[in-house]
DNA sequence: AAAAGTAGCAACCGCACGTAG
DNA sequence: ACTACGTGCGGTTGCTACTTT
């Protein structure tokens, strides 16, 4: 374990000597308290004086991640999720940008999610998780199953996602997700037209989430289909796609250009309306299996850590290799 | 039961940027 | 305009706990 740089005996060098590694009990109570009685800033200042022995670096970044109250601990949601894969469609590596959305989370922890849950489901892949491919398979599987569990907690629990965490109120009397910050306003040029007055609208009506009944019958769609055909409005929650380059815009409802996207696929119209429509989910086999099922990897099946569900690894493979051998046309 | 492998996460590092002097 | 310093960010490392063999 790596405590300490450099053992020294002499006061004058313990007085310059820096600790590394992590932090004792002590250290963290010495950091809140200093930052109780006089605030944040100036951390190399604050380091000195509140008797640490750390580098400012180390005191902002212990405050930050985890000392700070306001820092969520445990498994990030469905919606935190969700939110996260689309952000990072949208915005690149910009964890704390992401991070700023989410209240409670730091960036380093979403840097985290992404790379131990995210980059692995692409590892398996074996593609890159920054590809089109990838973007298509999350937007098209990953982000829609997120929704199914956020719809089914709808239903079945009154979204009480920031109820249970922190005791906030939250208003589902018109199934608006209030729980979420609202995003910070875009750069002009970030910034699309909407064509409805919330911007981040994600509307999914009751005639464009077209779940059949079947799925609900059928035992092989108990993963990515939707539950509920209710509206489900949540403002503060980004649209699933709004990236002109998104492969999620061009799969058009219509096209017959792949078999599997057109069976589960998540079309995105022009602003503020998000139209998820998975109803041919189950024809395809359904892209997840039952949360009863625990295939390992090696019979098949991805653990895919969002919860209890899983991913089907050779669909997900066949939906690569439909892309790879271009018979997704010119959706990539 | 022990060794090996893996996943998750806290912490560090280097660089970039902003600002005061 | 230049420099030094403080801060923020993204990438990386290494430790620990857990799982698999």
């Amino acid at each position: 374990m790596r405590s300490l740089t450099k053992s020294t005996s002499s006061s004058s060098e313990d007085d310059c000597e820096l600790r590394r590694g992590p932090w004792t009990l002590e250290e963290d109570t010495l950091l809140i308290h200093y930052i109780a009685r006089h605030g944040e800033g100036r951390w190399n200042l604050l380091a000195q004086r509140a008797g640490l022995r750390r580098t400012g670096k180390s005191c902002r970044l212990r405050w930050l991640n985890y000392l700070k109250p306001d820092v969520k601990r445990g498994n990030l949601s469905p919606q935190e999720q969700l939110l996260i894969l689309d952000l990072h469609s949208r915005w690149g590596n910009r964890w704390s940008k992401i991070a700023q959305v989410l209240p409670g989370r730091t960036d380093n922890e979403i840097k985290n999610y992404w790379r131990t849950r995210v980059q692995k489901q692409a590892r398996h892949l074996k593609i890159d998780a920054n590809s089109t491919q990838f973007q298509h398979i999350i937007r098209s599987l990953w982000m829609p199953r997120l929704l199914h569990k956020i719809d089914g907690s709808t239903s079945t629990s009154s979204m009480s996602y920031y109820n249970n965490a922190s005791s906030q109120p939250a208003n589902y009397g018109s199934q608006h997700l209030t729980f979420l910050p609202q995003l910070p306003k875009l750069p002009q040029q970030q910034q699309e037209t909407p064509s409805h007055s919330n911007p981040f609208d994600m509307t999914m009506t009751k005639h464009a989430i077209e779940l059949q009944d079947q799925n609900a019958d059928s035992e092989q769609c108990t993963g990515p289909c939707l539950s509920s055909t209710e509206s489900l409005n949540i403002p503060e929650i980004p649209r699933v796609s709004q990236y002109p380059t998104s492969p999620f815009h061009v799969i058009d409802n219509n096209s017959d250009r792949t078999t599997f996207v057109k069976d589960c696929f998540v079309e995105s119209t022009c602003y503020g309306m998000e139209t998820i429509n998975l109803a041919n989910m189950s024809v395809s086999g359904g892209v997840g299996n039952s949360a009863g099922n625990s295939h390992t990897a090696e019979s098949g099946w991805i653990g895919c850590d969002f919860g209890d569900t899983l991913w089907n690894i050779d669909e997900l493979w066949q939906f690569r290799n439909l892309q790879l051998s271009g018979e997704s046309g010119s959706c990539f």
